[in-house]
DNA sequence: CGGACAACCTGGCGGC
DNA sequence: TGCCGCCAGGTTGTCC
């Protein structure tokens, strides 16, 4: 669920709150969570370390201290906000990490599903080596795009929940993206012509620059780092519109599974192709 | 390369 | 009210 959109917004509103802080210990319960360095090692290097900037990869947060960046990835219930050290936690009772700052401040991570990582590494390239550009970068061209596609012959929504193909897009902006591209999610990647991949390019960069611009979608666990809700989601097409006309010629809208997950689409303005 | 599927987890919801 | 079973979707890993 948090996709570029919503991991983008946790970043920027992560920034005033957290650069500047030093983070004086740990603390967990749900060990799995940590996923490397081990626990011990984990908090020993962190405490002590200031925050210095906070940026993003794909869906990861990075938040770069004085010698390592510790690695936030949400998953799909994950969030992490800063509060108050004596604020109790009973309105959050599914943060199972935290980091105890100065000035009488804590960085929480909270997870019901616990599907959510933290990492700390000197080495960032390790685990962020293998994603696919970042489409909203200047660098993520029509061309490399068409480059990227050449020769593939996978599902386009497969494709584009690949994050070593294209990194951040997940499953609710691939559905608008190929709304907004007029492309039916099961169209294989070869057979796109030359229009449908650049209108495709075009929807991908437009799909996640709105989802930034309304602050991401609260689906249902989704919130801002202060608590609020974003607004994307007032602003989809198709996703979570099944059984409801479509906004652009009134085709109700249909949900299928492909590629394991659950799709939506305009049947009409979405028309499936044949080989 | 591609596709299917299980695993990791738990809350929310529809059905009865 | 309560229980059951399914669904949600990011990522990795396994198998064909």
């Amino acid at each position: 669920m948090p996709e570029l959109p919503e991991v983008e917004t946790v970043v920027r509103g992560l920034r005033e709150p957290l650069i500047g802080h030093t983070i004086q210990s740990m603390w967990y319960d749900w060990e799995k969570t940590i996923h490397s360095p081990d626990a011990i090692e984990f908090s020993a290097r962190i405490e002590g370390q200031t925050v210095q900037a906070i940026n993003r990869r794909a869906k990861y947060i990075l938040i770069e201290l004085d010698t390592d960046v510790l690695i936030v990835h949400l998953k799909m219930t994950g969030r992490l906000y800063v509060a108050d050290k004596d604020e109790e936690q009973v309105a959050d009772k599914w943060v199972h990490v935290r980091f105890d700052l100065d000035k009488g401040k804590q960085l929480r991570f909270s997870d019901s599903r616990k599907f959510g990582k933290v990492y700390l590494t000197d080495n960032t390239d390790t685990l962020l080596g293998h994603l696919g550009p970042e489409p909203l970068e200047d660098d993520f061209t029509l061309e490399v795009f068409r480059e990227r596609l050449e020769g593939r012959s996978k599902i386009i929504k497969a494709l584009l929940l690949d994050q070593t193909f294209v990194a951040g897009i997940g499953n609710i902006y691939a559905d608008e993206a190929l709304f907004r591209a007029g492309i039916h999610p099961t169209v294989k990647a070869h057979q796109l012509s030359d229009q449908d991949t650049e209108l495709l390019h075009q929807t991908i960069r437009d799909t996640l620059f709105a989802g930034v611009e309304h602050e991401g979608a609260s689906i249902n666990w989704y919130r801002k780092p202060d608590g609020t809700e974003g607004n994307s989601q007032k602003h989809f097409f198709v996703y979570g519109q099944d059984d409801n006309p479509c906004q652009n010629c009134g085709t109700i809208i249909d949900k299928i599974r492909v590629a394991q997950r659950g799709t939506h689409f305009c049947p009409n303005c979405q028309p499936e192709r044949l080989d």
